[in-house]
DNA sequence: GAAGGTTGTCAACGGGCGTTGACATGCCCA
DNA sequence: TGGGCATGTCAACGCCCGTTGACAACCTTC
């Protein structure tokens, strides 16, 4: 994992290098169950090293948040075909590398209040704002919240179980009607 | 908090004490961010007890889950109302004694893999299965974990933004929507 | 009223955490 | 070539955690 010694001296790619980890390991195991000796360890770096370039752990998660995708992604394309590309993208997520990481690290940070707090902050100002600019329409906040809601639930919902214990067939027909439910959410603007 | 000096001497009440403490703490503040000094000292009892009585935090915490409500609710009542039943418990959700406390146990223990194996273990046979079947029709695996998807949605929704930053009015309509997003799932059978 | 099991407390352990200050090493510039 | 800054390492600190074994207090039973 760590070929080049000594690492380069060069403190601008160090400083990403831990971002980009830090990143994919919050993602994958949330803010709690990462501890800086982690990180510092993938980086092929010492764990006082990140400290003294973000100065708490706390720091470095939010930065992390401020510099990973918070589903921007979502507000790209045709409108017809929003829900299913949103419900491809999120049934399919593969591993925390995707454009989905603002997501899945909210997903697995829930448990922490600190990370909460960050999150709770920089996900607004970041994701809901813009999504609700982007659906516009009658009501387009309530209805953006639970095109959210429904997005993070499903995600979440892959997560309790594993990746959802469902046969390939019923995972399509799955994926269809959370597509269809989303595109109503665009499109059905009353009430 | 502890007002009886000392503890009566009842191993079967102090188990029940803590088993319930150990709900409410959970619920509150998710599995990784209770210790077990937390629940002893609310309990009125020392840490060490606890470990006695429940073996580890993890068997403590299985024992939890397996004691508590995991939204047997959400199959009561009539059917034709049920969507409106379970967005406006969702909605209103006041403090984690509520029927809620496996969903919000699970929300805040997101974050733990310790916790995460307990509950998809626990979480399938008490919640998903029941819940499927009793959806019966047409793609009820499909629809039910849809469904629960959405819920789980919402919650950890309102979990990320603080509650939801939506005036009376809107949050209304929130509901209203959500509600028949639902109902749709329990009664639209096709595809 | 003493024996013995039950119930609970106490102090300590090993380990992990985030963080800090002192130290080593490479690099650049005078 | 040598001083000085930038870059990174190392050892240690204090803290909190879950867990353990020895001990104290109480209750029951003979």
């Amino acid at each position: 994992m760590r070929p080049c010694y000594p690492r380069p001296r060069n403190a601008e790619a160090t400083r990403a290098d831990i971002l980009n980890t830090a990143r994919k390991r919050f993602a994958r195991d949330g803010y709690d169950e990462v501890g800086l000796r982690d990180i510092a360890r993938e980086v092929g770096v010492d764990a006082a090293l990140i400290s003294r370039y973000f100065g708490s752990k706390e720091d470095l998660f939010l930065d992390v948040m401020q510099n990973c995708d918070n589903g921007e992604g979502f507000m790209l394309g045709d409108r017809a075909t929003w829900g299913r590309r949103i419900a491809e993208q999120v049934m399919t997520t593969p591993k925390p590398e995707s454009k989905m990481d603002g997501l899945l690290i909210m997903l697995r940070s829930l448990g922490s209040a600190k990370a909460m707090e960050i999150i709770g902050r920089s996900s607004d100002e970041r994701f809901f704002r813009p999504l609700i600019e982007w659906m516009g329409g009658q009501d387009a906040e309530v209805r953006a919240r639970l095109a959210a809601s429904v997005v993070m639930g499903v995600a979440m919902g892959k997560e309790i179980t594993g990746g959802l214990p469902l046969d390939q067939a019923a995972k399509a027909r799955f994926t269809s009607r959370f597509a269809r439910l989303l595109q109503s959410l665009l499109d059905d603007e009353e009430c």
